[in-house]
DNA sequence: CGCCGATTTGAACTGCTTCAAGCCATGTGG
DNA sequence: CCACATGGCTTGAAGCAGTTCAAATCGGCG
């Protein structure tokens, strides 16, 4: 495992400001950096089992990750994506619930369990911080809830793209060029585990919306947006017309 | 809406020592009381809708009330159950994320959302245990969507089951007798939504689970958990025999 | 150039949904 | 005290969305 890619002061960091961090001030990360460290993964590596103890937990600062869970038969559910910004591992946990994996080339920004721990009690504005960012993803896992439970094959491709075009955007600083083009993050059988579909079927239902112009294929991993709208209406989610 | 019903002293209250309150001390305690108040609902009945403000926040005292999504078209998801001692509401959101109906007759613990917010940056105890609290829902919610996801219409059904004994079970102070009955909390359309199934196929896979022995249908809203062994292998999560 | 993994496409199959009765307990008014 | 609504539940039969199995195509890369 490659160590230490990257050594930025926090206060370049382009997570800075989205991360379990970015409500310190200076002196709180002047504490960060000092016990800090990266890590970083290729597309497919694994980062953690689930069971295993967590040494560290950290942040994403580049790359994309799932965390996922595998049945013995071999069935795979994907239960989340972890893009830049988002944490990785939980204080107060010995072990790992889930699996993570390196969907592409990864960098994590790492703290070893028990010191941040520690540093979490002394300032509060960390721990705040990770309420609200685990509160924001329990409301997402619910949402996905939605989309497994309730959605046809076709509502939950255009569900999916729709969320990775949105996440994308928030990343960015300006607004996004339209079309807007994006590289998927996953391939088509990660995308079907985390759809809870067949990868055939998810590379048939892209076809269409491609076929009805919401979207176009532009090459295995990357698409561009035709037709926002015509996009959104297939996700079933709403049925307002823009 | 009912008010009032009931207004115990906190250190007698059967959820002391499983929620938001569990860490607390008697003088925090002691706060606490000063500005909580009851809240009573009978099944079926509303308790907060999706987008509305949320007015007050709370625990559930007794009873069983679902979190759930609707779409335009009529599909419902039910993303949650709330059971005695978990959290309704967040602090740092105005608006509800989702639906949230009295299963059956419920009370709830309420503050008024601003008081709580106040008190929560007083007292990292209870701070501390919402974010303990929230990780685990987290979990939960995510390990749902692996049953969503990935399993079969028996396999969802016995996972069901499977959870809310578990859940009873955590909730008794002794362990339950064999074979364990158990009240269902949902009707078989609640369940139906939780499942991601029609209330048809929930129905006939409950009759399957009883010809197979690993229950008994008791009454329409009451089983018996007659062979947990066998129960536990229908829900296809894990083939340790017993 | 030729191999290999990822993806697309095709065709048959199946588990769940859909639509439609029927059942059972409970409650209500004549 | 019975006739008859009513709501939750069960059962049956037909249809279909998505899976499964199989093969072809694409796109990199050594």
């Amino acid at each position: 495992m490659a160590r230490d890619p990257l050594s930025p002061r926090c206060a370049d960091c382009g997570i800075r400001h989205r991360a379990v961090c970015s409500r310190c001030d200076a002196a709180e990360l002047a504490r960060l950096e000092q016990v800090k460290f990266y890590r970083s993964y290729e597309a497919g590596q694994r980062v953690v089992w689930a069971g295993d103890e967590m040494a560290f937990v950290g942040s994403v600062v580049t790359g994309v990750a799932t965390l996922s869970h595998s049945l013995e038969d071999g069935r795979v559910q994907v239960v989340g994506l972890l893009m830049p910004s988002d944490f990785v591992g939980r204080p107060g946990r010995e072990t790992a619930p889930f699996d993570v994996t390196a969907a592409s080339a990864l960098t994590l920004c790492c703290f070893r369990r028990a010191p941040f721990e520690r540093l979490m009690a002394e300032m509060p504005h960390v721990s705040e911080r990770l309420l609200e960012m685990t509160l924001d993803e329990l409301d997402a896992a619910r949402d996905w809830a939605v989309v497994l439970g309730r959605k046809s094959a076709r509502e939950r491709v255009a569900s999916f793209l729709a969320s990775v075009a949105r996440r994308e955007a928030k990343l960015e600083l300006v607004p996004p060029p339209r079309p807007q083009r994006l590289a998927l993050p996953l391939t088509r059988e990660a995308m079907a585990d985390h759809l809870g579909l067949t990868l055939e079927t998810v590379s048939r239902q892209l076809g269409a919306l491609a076929r009805a112009g919401a979207i176009a294929l532009d090459a295995k991993r990357r698409i561009s947006i035709l037709d926002p709208a015509r996009l959104a209406a297939e996700t079933g989610d709403d049925a307002t017309a823009a």
